[in-house]
DNA sequence: GGGCGACTCCACCAAAAGGTTGAGGACGCT
DNA sequence: AGCGTCCTCAACCTTTTGGTGGAGTCGCCC
């Protein structure tokens, strides 16, 4: 079960450096190498690899939008698209992250990364460049910081379930009185949880529940 | 210039593991195998290595206690530290980057992955496990699905620039008194800015305001 | 059996947010 | 000059939230 991918590059030396780095490992296949964006299109749609490898900057139709027609929202069966680019822009990550790439890779990586990251891609998983993946978490959570106070030490006093149960109901924009009916509990009951929980989060308002619970995971997406 | 590992998971199994794959390379050396957190967080300190790799679930003190001593906030030296763990929870991943670890390993990596991952976290950078790493996106850009209609589209009715001002410090749990304050314009104007966005994006109070805000990262942390 | 914590609920009040309508000034574009 | 958009503000009212204090039930543990 080979893992069979496409290369697509304006570059001659960039293919070729990725071809011969895939070429060590006996499961992967190069299936095609190609110049632009719309040759990559194409050749992707045409063969269908199980990874699809490409640059950003390309003639014809960039990496991004490339990207977007073979894995963008909209494509009934979306293929696997890793950009690798020299760029670290977070402007192209976002952009190629919500255009369906499941990975970004900087041209500084080591083979073994760009191995690793073909090998995710090809079950659909992602992998994202080391210096790529630091910024994006640091959007998820600031960064490291001598003398930081907002610290996520485990909370003095824990929430309890129920508790927990309303703060979520709370990050996903529910009233009282809607969290009071799907809990089955009254408002006064909704109340006096959302109070504790505050007390306890060391919060002044439900807006900043719900930023609690989206920083810490308790709710997602 | 040797990359030196210390190891710390209550699995013998495990650390022997380990420190099999990592001493394929040569330049990586452990440097010291211990199996319990406060041993860990003493070892660390006394030898200062290039980077830790630690469990969470351990006993005497967890790997994320261990983690924040290590690197958390507040500490003037802080060490590379690198979570490894069976349990793949966000409750884990969120509050171990958040202690300062760079990088969040799932046991069922390949060993070629976890190399790559001490690797980075020697100097400083990040590398998170694949599936782990789906879910962290999935934060960030809404995950891909055929017919999805939370796109990245456009609003059809985009923010102006005062209403995104707003829509920021509501987002960080700012009253709309505040808001007028910090923006030196009366409480009216904010909320007419507020409910302004708050036609244009869909939503029907302030919290889907701030959630929106963090979801397209127009807020970050 | 007594204590404790979690969960439930009530009343009352103050503060904040949400909804509506209207209106004036600044700016750019045609 | 006329038009549209954005920003600003106001008055008025309803709904929602936040704050305080109290109170009853249940299950668990010592």
């Amino acid at each position: 079960m080979t893992i069979r991918v496409l290369i697509a590059d304006d570059q001659e030396m960039i293919r070729s450096a990725f071809g011969m780095i895939l070429g060590t490992q006996p499961d992967m296949e190069v299936v095609a190498s190609v110049a632009d964006g719309e040759s990559a299109v194409e050749q992707a749609r045409r063969l269908r690899p199980d990874v699809c490898l490409l640059d950003i900057r390309m003639p014809a139709l960039d990496g991004l939008e490339a990207t977007r027609l073979l894995a963008g929202p909209g494509v009934d069966t979306p293929l696997n698209v890793l950009i690798a680019t020299t760029f670290d822009l977070d402007e192209y990550v976002y952009r190629a992250l919500r255009n369906g790439a499941c990975g970004f890779l900087l041209k500084d990586m080591s083979p073994a990364l760009l191995i690793e990251a073909v090998r995710a891609a090809s079950t659909g998983t992602s992998l994202i460049s080391p210096a790529v993946t630091v910024r994006l978490l640091s959007k998820l959570a600031p960064a490291r910081q001598p003398g930081d106070s907002t610290v996520d030490r485990p909370l003095p006093e824990p929430l309890t379930d129920r508790e927990l149960d309303v703060v979520k109901l709370v990050a996903n924009g529910h009233t009282n009185d809607e969290i009071g009916a799907k809990l089955y509990v009254s408002v006064a009951t909704v109340k006096t949880h959302l109070a504790n929980a505050q007390r306890k989060l060391a919060v002044r308002n439900r807006v900043e529940i719900a930023a609690w619970a989206w920083r810490t995971g308790v709710v997602s997406g």
